[in-house]
DNA sequence: GTTCATGCAAAGGATTTGCAAGTTA
DNA sequence: TAACTTGCAAATCCTTTGCATGAAC
């Protein structure tokens, strides 16, 4: 979901039962203000640019946080780096491997079928699809 | 590819322009021996059990080749370890996130209709379909 | 006042790399 | 011999953590 002001942020942090900081907050904004897929160094690095001051470690901790909450999701495409990715929707993506740079796919752009059978004692968790793509 | 026996083993990578060490050797017999998914450090604990003596470093660069070189394929499903494939072929994957193991997917299991359009100037690379599961 | 969050620096863990010694063709 | 590979240890890179200071309720 996203916010763009700081008020609805606040309450959005407060649903979910995080105490909402300033640096929470700061990060929720940035990252909630449109669908986007960001790294922790991109995250930091777009608060800086701003202005805004936030330690690594609390970058790191929060988009953990963010992440288990819901409120973000983590893609996991590239062994560098993780993902955040601010569209909690059912949707796939695209990896442009050279840029390093994901993509949405439209819902209705892939539908997938029926899914297999679950080996026997486990619950499905997620699907993620990923068409990995590189520069012509 | 698979392969069984040593001279299998060295044909296959010298079609590769690999020399075939027998370190090298060594690896593609564990990994080809079988479909299956091991990481860096699955290959080298395996290796030992064996009574091989590969230092990590050539483990990692020799994955690293092989993937390279088509040989086995690296898949991305988590950020702490990379796996490698020695099914090259197409198909998809169930990971368990509670046991950290893949499964293969028959390959009629799951059919991804038509891909959509790709972004303008990129080219296809691979389609890679994770069905994350954990324990029930 | 407690409890929780921040931030620095240090610790961790997977992977890569520099380089000297050993191997391959 | 010329070129490449191995293996150790050190270096990297991303991410997490310990702990003292600071903010929130």
């Amino acid at each position: 979901m996203l916010v763009h002001d700081e008020s609805a942020a606040v309450h959005l942090l407060q649903r979910q039962a995080i105490k909402p900081t300033a640096q929470r907050v700061e990060i929720a904004l940035l990252l909630l203000q449109e669908h986007q897929h960001l790294s922790a160094e991109q995250v930091l690095e777009r608060l800086r640019r701003r202005g805004k001051a936030v330690s690594k470690a609390t970058v790191y901790n929060t988009l953990r946080l963010f992440a288990a909450r819901g409120i973000v999701q983590q893609v996991i495409v590239d062994p560098e780096r993780v993902f955040y990715d601010s569209n909690t929707s059912d949707h796939f993506h695209f990896y442009n491997v050279d840029q390093g740079a994901l993509i949405d796919l439209a819902p209705d752009e892939l539908h997938i079928p029926e899914l297999p059978a679950l080996p026997s004692g486990t619950v499905q968790e997620a699907v993620d699809v990923i068409v990995r793509i590189r520069d012509k």
